[in-house]
Formats: structure tokens, sequence, C-alpha cells
DNA sequence: CCCATGTCGTTAGCCATGCTTATTAGCTAT
DNA sequence: ATAGCTAATAAGCATGGCTAACGACATGGG
């Protein structure tokens, strides 16, 4: 394990500039996205419908615009996502408290259950791949994960 | 420097579970996915089409099929994908020499001369939020990207 | 040689998801 | 009270996935 540690020591002491691996890590998230999303089975959720399921898991129930946010779309396009869920009785809505504009939205337990399901699926094809991997290259991808989902999330 | 290094052993001697780093590492590239994706000025190319365009200087003139089995999608989906390459004048056909139901797909010079400027664009985004991460971040996201795109090439 | 079978590309038609623009309802501050 | 802001939706458009079906062509068996 130490020489392990040692090993990428020597590799981290490589510089690279942003603008290259900005071409290469550009690229590898291209390609990783594209077999992701068509390890998805025909006829389940969109990774944008079970993401918003997610974020209506981890952060209770919130408005459209809210999700729209998070998302990163515009309203309109998060109405047209969470009619889609609706009708598949995975979403269900009520009116918020104070401002009778808004909608609060939280999912159901059959959107639940079908979330973690999904999300099972999913994976299940990175799942294995990453088994095949070293416990070194998966510490990588784990601390790279964790950056990529920072800077992800940052305003601009 | 010596103290961030430190910081990241501290972290790499975690372990994660495949499963586990399957989640997360599917929902930063998501994420990251769609940043890439609406970091695209409008009107111009998609990375779908920059990436058939792509495809095709780095590997001569293609069939409609062959570029379908690269892009892994069906051969009507590469139709229609082409027909707007096409009418934008990036790419021309020439007849099979020997196969009359086949078509040469080869990308024009203003298709060459796109395809550059439309990844530099791209990749503007991704590279102004790389110089604001330290060296040592930047150095484990040079190590994902190079085992990420392994695994993506990967047949199965 | 001829025909059956298969392959290549395309067309047609569906759906999901993104956008902009416009509309309706309700809130808020002057 | 009302003028202006914000929330959500509706309408309309483009892209890019898919399947089914079709015409043109290639190829191999009888």
């Amino acid at each position: 394990m130490l020489n392990i540690v040692t090993e990428r020591m020597a590799v981290m002491s490589k510089r690279i500039a942003p603008a290259a691996l900005a071409a290469m890590l550009g690229d590898a998230i291209s390609r990783l996205g594209r077999r992701q999303r068509q390890a998805r089975p025909v006829g389940e959720l969109t990774q944008n419908q079970i993401s918003v399921l997610t974020s209506l898991e981890l952060g209770g129930a919130l408005t459209p615009r809210e999700l729209a946010d998070a998302e990163r779309v515009q309203p309109p396009t998060m109405t047209k996502v969470l009619a889609r869920l609706e009708e598949l009785g995975l979403l269900q809505r009520t009116p918020h408290p104070t401002d009778r504009r808004q909608v609060l939205l939280s999912a159901t337990s059959a959107g639940h259950d079908i979330v973690v399901e999904q999300r099972r699926a999913k994976d299940e094809w990175l799942t294995r791949v990453l088994t095949r991997l070293t416990p070194a290259e998966r510490q990588i991808l784990c601390q790279a994960a964790e950056i990529m989902s920072r800077i992800a999330r940052e305003g601009d």
C-alpha cells in the first residue's frame, strides 16, 4: 500500500496546463457520459428525471423554481419534466403554505422506490467497470469525483 | 504545498466500495457534462456534431454506419446529424468505390476549421474553472481523466 | 443465371428535453 | 390601489434519441 502511495505521488509531481487538462477531461466526461446514458434501460427514467427525484429526496419539498435552479434548466423545461413525473405517479404537488403562486413538490413512495432501483440499474455498468480497477485507481476517481462535483456546482 | 499533499494522502487512505464510487462518479459526470453542454454558445455545434467531425478528421473517410457505431447511436440518428452537418457545409459525401449502397463522408475545410474553433470554445469554461484549482487537484483530475478515458473505450 | 436473403442508408413518426416568448395568478411595495 | 415583480405554465421550435419500414444494392445457393 505504501509503495502505491509513493508511486502516485511520483505521478502527482507531473504538472499539467489547465487548457490541456480541460481538453482531456472534457473528452473523458463526454465519452463516459454517453456510455452511462446508453446503459439506461429503454422505457425507464432519464438521468434528469432521476436527478429531480433525488433532489426531492435529499431536499424535501421543493418548488419548481428551486428544482430548475438546482438542475440548471429554465423553468418551462422543469415544468415539462415535472408533468411527466406526476403523470407517472412518482411525484405529488401540495400548495405552498404562505404563497399561493408556488407549489411544493415531493416524491411519492412509488417515486422513492423507483429512483432507488433506477439509480442502481444506471450505476450497474459503471460499478462493474470500477471493480476491475486497482484500489489506487478507485481512490483517484473518488477524489476526482469530489472535485468535479464541487466545480459543477460553482456559480460560474 | 506539502500540507496539501499530506491532506490528499489522508483522503486517499480511505477505501471506497465500487458501488458507492459509481454513484458519486456518475453524479459528478452528469453534472459536469450538463455544465459543459450549456457552456456551448447558442447556434453553434453540439457535442455530437463535433464528435462526428472529429471522428472524420481522425479516421479519414467513413461511412454513416461506421460513424453510428463509433458514436454508439442507431443509423437513423446518425442520418439526421449528417444531414444537419451537410446543410451547414461542414461535411461532404463521395460515392463508395466498390459498393454503391455505401457513402463515404469527410469533413470539408470549413468543417475542419469550425471543429477546431468549437472545441476551443467548449473547453473555455472548463479551463477557466480548472485554473482556480490547486496544482494537486489538477493532477488528480489529470490521472482521473486518463482512467476514465480508458474505461469509456472498453468494450463492455 | 436467378432469386432469396442480408445489408446500407434513408424516411416517417414518436418521444424527451432544451430553449424563448407570452400569459395568468398572486405577491409586494410605493 | 395599483404598478411592477415573481411563480408557474402554455405554446411553439429545434435537436437528438428510438423503432418500423422501405428501396437500392450485394452476395451466395440452387
